[in-house]
Formats: structure tokens, sequence, C-alpha cells
DNA sequence: TGTTCGTATCCGCTTATGCGGATATACTGA
DNA sequence: TCAGTATATCCGCATAAGCGGATACGAACA
């Protein structure tokens, strides 16, 4: 498939397009996408290496995490991801998911202080 | 579904992204297309009515000819139409596209003439 | 070294998408 | 009103994409 059309095709999903979201606040770990979209850890990881594959992500190993966080190196992508970042409103459940990331990362903190 | 996610899905295919990049040099009528892109009539109308739905080309009729044009009037439309056209050698076969196009309306002007 | 935890991939399934010929619709001019 | 042209939509088919449970892999730690 052309290279183009492979970026518009990842950001063509309701999910890849939030996971790109809570991406814009820092890297994440695959646990930590799964507890903020509920949904299936297979489901969330066949989405990262949509977004991997397309050049949108890159990860990192640290440890048993794998922490991924927005890549975007050339122009096009880039620009797409700046793009959404101005946009964020337009991205489906943006806000709600924001908000659950935030509280998540919190709990987490939490219970590492305990 | 999502209107962002439908204004992406849109563009993740070749040929609405040589569509789009055909319609940047002004409005086409789909006979213009179908002779420039080299498809099906019944193809080319497919894809025209998937960027009408995603609201990134109107139309207008003129006698029996449809015209085709850019819309994109809200914010993350136009943002996109403009930054495809700053990575216009991004979009797939958009060069040769454009060549075909200028030959095409210049025989089309010159069978008027005669 | 075995067990646990986090992640990636496999699998069968369902649904969505693209295709292009055939057909319907809309307009024009005789 | 009829023929001709331009376009949209319908249809059956083939392929792609998404799903989520099951399983494999890889790292950490007892």
């Amino acid at each position: 498939m052309n290279e183009t059309t492979q970026v518009f095709r990842a950001l063509a999903d309701e999910t890849r397009l939030r996971i790109i979201a809570l991406l814009m606040d820092g890297e994440l770990c695959v646990c930590d996408l799964v507890a903020v979209l509920e949904l299936p850890q297979s489901t969330v990881s066949r989405h990262l290496a949509c977004l991997r594959h397309a050049g949108m992500v890159s990860d990192r190993r640290r440890g048993q995490w794998m922490f991924y966080r927005l890549a975007a190196a050339d122009g096009l992508r880039a620009a797409l991801v700046e793009l959404l970042g101005r946009q964020r409103q337009a991205i489906p459940r943006a806000g709600e998911d924001r908000r659950r990331l935030r509280k998540h990362l919190a709990d987490k903190q939490r219970r590492v202080a305990c």
C-alpha cells in the first residue's frame, strides 16, 4: 500500500484516534491504554501495531512494559499530529479518555505510595 | 460513524487522494476525472460520493454535467486540504495525473475550437 | 528453573469496503 | 416525445479489516 494512504488509514479508526490523543500528554504503556480505553488487551495491541507500522508511534521496552509515544518523524505525519493536537475536540471521546487517564495514573501513583 | 473518523476514512484510499489532488487546480466534471484516472465511471462516481458524504467536496450541476470541487468548510477539513496541498508529492501518482489532466483539457479545448 | 505479569500474535469469525458491469435517473436537443 | 449523453446507484462478488479469546513470547523475580 502507498505510504500516505497507509498513514490516513491508520487514522481512520476511532480507537486509534483515541490512542493518539492519549499519547499527546506523553508516553504510556499498553496496560495504561487498556485500562483507559476499556478494551481487551489484544485489541489495543493490534491497534498499536497498526499505528507503529504507519510510523505514527514508536515503542520502547522498559522491563516487561512496552511504552508507546508519538513518533511522527517526517513532514506529513508531524503535520497530522500537530493538526490533531489543535483539533483535539474533534477526536471521539478524547475528553473523557483524558479524565480517565488522569484518574488511572493518580490511582497508580497512590498504590505505589502505599 | 464519528465525523472525524469519517473524514480520515475518506482520505484513506489512493483513488480518493488522487481526486483531491486533481481538484486542487479547480473544479472538474466526472467525465474529466474518469478520463484522467482511467477508471470505470461507476468507480469514480462512488469515490466522489464518499468524499461528498465526508464533506470534503461539494458538487454543482451544470446542464448534464456534475462539477466537483474541494469543499473543506470547517477547521479540520480545511486544514487537511491545505496540508495535502503542501505535501502534494506524498499523494500517489499526483504528478502524472496532473500531466494527464492538462493534456486532457487541452485536447478538449482543441476539439471545441474545431 | 518455574511462576507470574505484560505484551504480541494467532485464529476463526463477522462485518466493511472496493470492484465494475448493469441499470436507473437526469438533463439536452432534435 | 425520443435518442443520446452524463452521472448515480444497484448488484453480486472478492478481499480487507476489526473483533476478542486463546496462546506464545519475553522479562522479572522468587
